[in-house]
DNA sequence: ATTATAGTTGAACAGATGCTCAATTGTCAA
DNA sequence: TTGACAATTGAGCATCTGTTCAACTATAAT
């Protein structure tokens, strides 16, 4: 018994497509990956830290002004966002400025743009 | 008292930065609807759709035996990307075939590979 | 050393999310 | 009109997620 009758109650309707799609898929672990990427732009607190760095380098302190929210929250977003390589940052003195990682973050947030404002 | 002391237990530390920042960046609720639109390439079952329907047409059948999944399962997040704008479906008979609704899907998916591969 | 401020961390809690299950709708064929 | 199959739907449930809170570390100034 195959794979796919354990999860599926019909019968298969179009075995070629699937089976050519299933051939150029890429690998799940990727897709996952892939998810998890994106999984970090679907939360407004860190679009919205993401689209601030995009104009300067800021620090905790100016983001939670800017937010209007705790030091606390920002540093737990921020820290998902290092984890994801979209963020980096560098100390001076007291004070952690972050900035962006990564060259796609401002080609895939206006990709997104051009989306919703259809 | 500022709005911004409510929050934060700081100083703020760069004003002009923040100022100039806060001038720039998009309406929050703008924002708030890029986060939501994210949110449907942030899960990895939602992504495999759309992989999916970027090669071709299908039935929630055929996606199902794809993914190996149910066919609630993928129906109710297929009516999610149905919301979201991004699929779109016609009926033939019993089948209902689902596809793409928006060109930015492929550009989308392939910068978050980009970032992914480094 | 003591104090103050920037930032981080982990536990806890509330709300969001994705799947399952059972019931239901829509369409076609006998 | 009855039965079969594709698809949808809503409730329930377990898990995930984002914020708060309190405690902590790191650095600099007095």
């Amino acid at each position: 018994m195959s794979r796919e009758q354990i999860y599926c109650d019909c019968e298969m309707i179009h075995q070629e497509v699937v089976a050519a799609t299933r051939e150029k898929m890429p690998d799940d672990n990727k897709l996952y990956d892939l998810a998890d990427f994106f999984k970090m732009f679907g939360d407004s607190t860190r679009v919205r830290i993401l689209w601030a760095l995009e104009e300067s380098e800021m620090c905790v302190c100016d983001l939670a002004v800017l937010l209007n929210m705790t030091k606390s929250a920002i540093s737990h977003q921020l820290k998902a966002l290092r984890k994801a390589n979209l963020v980096k940052n560098r100390r001076s003195g007291k004070i952690v400025y972050y900035s962006l990682a990564d060259d796609h973050v401002r080609s895939i947030l206006e990709k997104g743009f051009e989306h919703i404002e259809e």
